[in-house]
DNA sequence: CTGTTAGCGCTTTCAG
DNA sequence: CTGAAAGCGCTAACAG
């Protein structure tokens, strides 16, 4: 089947190409009449509009790219999907991207953020170091909302949208100890990013507030000595104890143990880590229909003013709101 | 910084517009000295090709659209992941979409489909009844591959990739009985669609050749009568019982069995649901990269010859390949 | 080795 | 209420 334009439709109607183009839309000027006949042709005949074509006139396009890590984390698949719906009521497409935290890969997707295919871009920047790709999109003032993950540089504050995560390092203490937990070992990359820091500081002063003693993880550089690691919990087996760690992939360490596991979005670990785990998990709805509202605005333009920093709250722990 | 078209490059380096559009491309014919002279003024002004323009005037985008229910499951996030590397390898970006089992949300993505930015589709229909919004990509020749469940319909065999499911429903077997297990359980939906079909079919033939005894999960309707089957499980208790089963959302009446339990792709069920879990995998490498392969050469028209249906065979088992 | 030219399909002002 | 016309930015045939 050859492809049909508004040409098509308009000579077979035997009106101008402009007249369809507005039919379509439903242009208030047109007859009635003549919108449902030529709408009714278009349907017979199969028209599809070339956004392609749209996007270069308009000099705009309307899909809103989804660019994250991975799909494997719950803070993202979660969040993709939640800002997916958003989208669509917004009248935007969304497309998700993948850039596995390697850098090449986040560089080609910002890339081709400036070609024209993209109305705006919500990123993830979590395990991307360097953030220079997106310089020449800033020069241009392309839309750009960061989420989860703030970029640590100069970037407007308003376009970041992330959770309180001091609050959510405080408030799973606060479960941990609910569930008997009475010592605790802290298990933190603090040097990786602001959001595993900011867990720490939270979790650090709910404990000293609260005169609950901890250890520290065993550090290296910026991650763990999973050696020395793997000794010290060795160590460790009553459920009077807890280990409050970020989502480890790894986490033969932590099998079979009797102690508590706090971590925070979801549990990579085994089936059966331990006798108890419990997870934090960010509010990834709101966190996805903040950043799409306010994607949206910097798109319309709609909205020079400067938005705060947006700290969403903590959500309900274990609450699965997403398609399973 | 307003943006910067070919014809700004063109005027600043005294050549023709076809010229720079050539230099970019490192076109043979030029001067090497022309090429790099053009190419440095590109960099230095921040030219970024208008893919919009560049697939208008082509007549094809070179996006592949990835298109899963949801990202929730590892059979689609990980083949996503796959298929993102392996496309960027043969030269195409790949864009995720999420239908999320919606009729209107899968209507829409295959609408998108024929305008322009879609050089073809990688499809999985989990949880999609009708797939009549892809008649006029068809009539279209519009490149479309098939993933996991195949369209059960005329489409062309060649057109699905899929896995061995019949073996992996014998596989699992086979594992359970080496764990232990001598009285199987099987919980399938058989009527919702081919792929727990076959996986019952599977398993039950490898039971019946070992002449092991099983009884059926209770059905009802396509489904499953979850009241019905909570009492059922309820009677099970010793690690010689094995439940086969799909991958269950919300699987509450499994909880703290001592049975063994097999489940395909991933289990999503309680951290600590019974004594032993074993998950049979997809080979979800194989299937991207292949069904990346096959849309490729549909776009290319490489190759009109009919392939046979793409049967993968079952990877090893608990394998995790991916980001994680 | 490089320039000219004609459009890809759509939108949008301006005319009428 | 509808038509005419220009042009978005790029590519590729053809010309030289």
């Amino acid at each position: 089947m050859p492809k049909v334009t508004l040409y098509d439709i308009a000579r077979i109607c035997g009106v101008n190409a402009s007249t369809v183009s507005r039919a379509l839309r439903n242009d208030a000027r047109l007859k009635t009449e003549t919108i449902e006949r030529i709408q009714s042709v278009a349907e017979k005949k199969g028209y599809r509009p070339n956004l392609a074509a749209r996007y270069l006139k308009r000099g705009k396009a309307e899909i809103i790219w989804f660019i994250v890590p991975t799909l494997g984390a719950s803070v993202d698949w979660k969040s993709a999907e939640f800002a997916t719906q958003h989208a669509h009521d917004k009248g935007y497409d969304l497309a998700i991207t993948v850039h596995h935290g390697d850098q090449k890969v986040f560089d080609r997707a910002a890339e081709r953020m400036m070609q024209g295919l993209s109305a705006g871009a919500i990123i993830n920047r979590r395990d991307i170091r360097d953030l220079s790709a997106l310089d020449p999109l800033r020069k241009r003032n392309f839309p750009i909302i960061f989420i989860d993950v703030p970029p640590e540089r100069s970037y407007g504050e308003g376009l970041v949208v992330t959770t309180d995560n001091e609050a959510a390092g405080r408030e799973l203490v606060r479960r941990c100890i609910d569930a008997g937990a009475r010592q605790f070992m802290l298990l933190f990359r603090r040097g990786v990013n602001a959001v595993e820091r900011e867990r720490f500081t939270g979790a650090a002063r709910e404990l000293r507030e609260r005169g609950v003693t901890w250890v520290n993880g065993i550090t290296k550089g910026d991650g763990l000595d999973w050696e020395a690691l793997d000794e010290r919990v060795a160590l460790l087996g009553s459920s009077q104890e807890a280990v409050l760690t970020f989502a480890i992939p790894h986490a033969d360490a932590l099998r079979r143990k009797h102690c508590t596991i706090g971590c925070f979005d979801d549990w990579l670990g085994e089936a059966r880590p331990a006798e108890r785990v419990i997870v934090a998990e960010q509010d990834y709805e709101t966190i996805a229909d903040t950043a799409v509202d306010r994607l949206a605005n910097l798109i319309d333009q709609t909205d020079g003013s400067d938005h705060p920093l947006a700290r969403i709250p903590v959500s309900d722990y274990l609450t699965r709101k997403s398609y399973f």
